[in-house]
DNA sequence: TTATGCATTTACACAAGCTTTACATTCCCT
DNA sequence: AGGGAATGTAAAGCTTGTGTAAATGCATAA
């Protein structure tokens, strides 16, 4: 397990060096930006950081308008500190959409055991799915472009098959249904006797082998498809 | 999206009435379990729960052995209530793998802000993949991926041959009789001189022995087939 | 309008896998 | 022991899901 990247956004130089110097031990790497627009441009960053930890009073960007910002693109765990522990703060944080609410002063061990809690949770996701780069042997598929390579090879991919290997490719190694494929590609329930899905894995299965011989997905007969995860 | 079920364990029977009236409207399944016992065996039952609300002071069994009996096998999401609002049972909590964690009284709105993030967060999970692999012996199986692993290797099953052997290893240690299996695996009554299950268990056996020479799946005459719990 | 690109439907061949049959074997019970 | 019933299993039969080419539909662009 790599070291998980944290980021902290918060004014408060003297908490900040004290946050620093008590979670670097505990093998976080921890970067830190002292305003609203410095956290946010971090945060959106390529650095994909595996946690947030976001003070709400901030020069430029409140914590709330920062938050409210990162949604709109990102799906990265925040968890709010707060100086105020005001309950209407905390309920207002976690309804736009942060995942956990710490008001100041607060004992470090809580801290860093919700850190943890967090932390834990995440990493039960498959790798990626909080939008990055995918990459799984020869294949690497880039959300923010919509493109996929394949051996280094752009590979042409309509939307559909795109999505449904995007979505294959996430939960690599598990098991998608075809009801979910649909439900969740096509926005629609899957029909009796509709061959739509398998049409598309097929031109899928089609595109990805001009470049690449190994098995990439993998049929589960009466059940879904399956993206093999990679030696 | 359907109705998120949650279980409330708790014996405050005053709090539990409130939190169901609370909670109902806003769209969630509740179901209450009084003392850590009934919540335990609930909670580790086929029902499933998005997330669970756990007291630490329960009678038969205390929240705590609640939380680590429960994640020796489920990764349900478990948010913490306390009575004390004790760091110390805060950190405790989290580090034992509860995800959040809420000190009474708490504030209504609180929690439901705090249930309503650990749902959200959750839903990001891929289906299937809150369930964890069932490990015996040198035999794995992965519900999220419905594949199973024998002495590391993948066994290629069938769909009927893998639920066999789901069922089977759920009730590992007990017999499973032929009737049970036809009904819960085939979805029918198990009629005279059918042969199928018979069948389908030899194959599971071939499968299972070209990697592993132990006996895994015993017959009991007339009565049906049980997983042998290994050494 | 006509072209173009993509999603969907149709059609059919094929293969996977569930079930049945048949016979060998094993396990009880007397 | 011997006989009957339950089980093991190879092989055949049959059903159904899947792969895929080709036709169709249906937008949007030229």
């Amino acid at each position: 397990m790599s070291a998980k990247k944290l980021l902290l956004i918060d004014d408060d130089l003297e908490l900040t060096e004290l946050l620093k110097e008590y979670l670097s031990p505990q093998g976080y790497e921890l970067d830190v930006a002292h305003d609203g627009e410095a956290g946010l441009s971090l945060a959106t960053s390529n650095k994909h950081y595996d946690l947030i930890l976001l003070d709400v009073m901030l020069p430029k960007l409140d914590g709330f308008e920062v938050l409210k910002k990162l949604r709109t693109s990102h799906l990265t765990p925040v968890l709010m500190l707060t100086a105020k522990g005001d309950d209407y703060d905390k309920i207002f944080g976690l309804e736009m959409g942060a995942d956990d609410y710490l008001a100041k002063p607060f004992n470090h061990r809580e801290l860093s055991a919700r850190i943890k809690a967090l932390v834990r949770r995440m990493a039960l996701l498959p790798s990626g799915s909080v939008q990055q780069n995918l990459k799984l042997g020869d294949v690497v598929l880039s959300p923010s472009a919509q493109q996929v390579f394949c051996a280094d090879n752009i590979v042409e991919l309509t939307g559909t098959e795109y999505s449904i290997l995007h979505l294959l490719m996430i939960n690599q190694g598990s098991l998608v249904s075809k009801q979910d494929i649909s439900e969740k590609v096509l926005g629609r329930k899957l029909a009796a006797f509709d061959r739509s899905i398998d049409m598309h894995v097929s031109n899928l299965r089609k595109k990805l082998a001009v470049f690449s011989p190994e098995e990439k997905i993998k049929t589960h007969r009466g059940a879904g498809y399956l993206y093999v995860v990679p030696a």
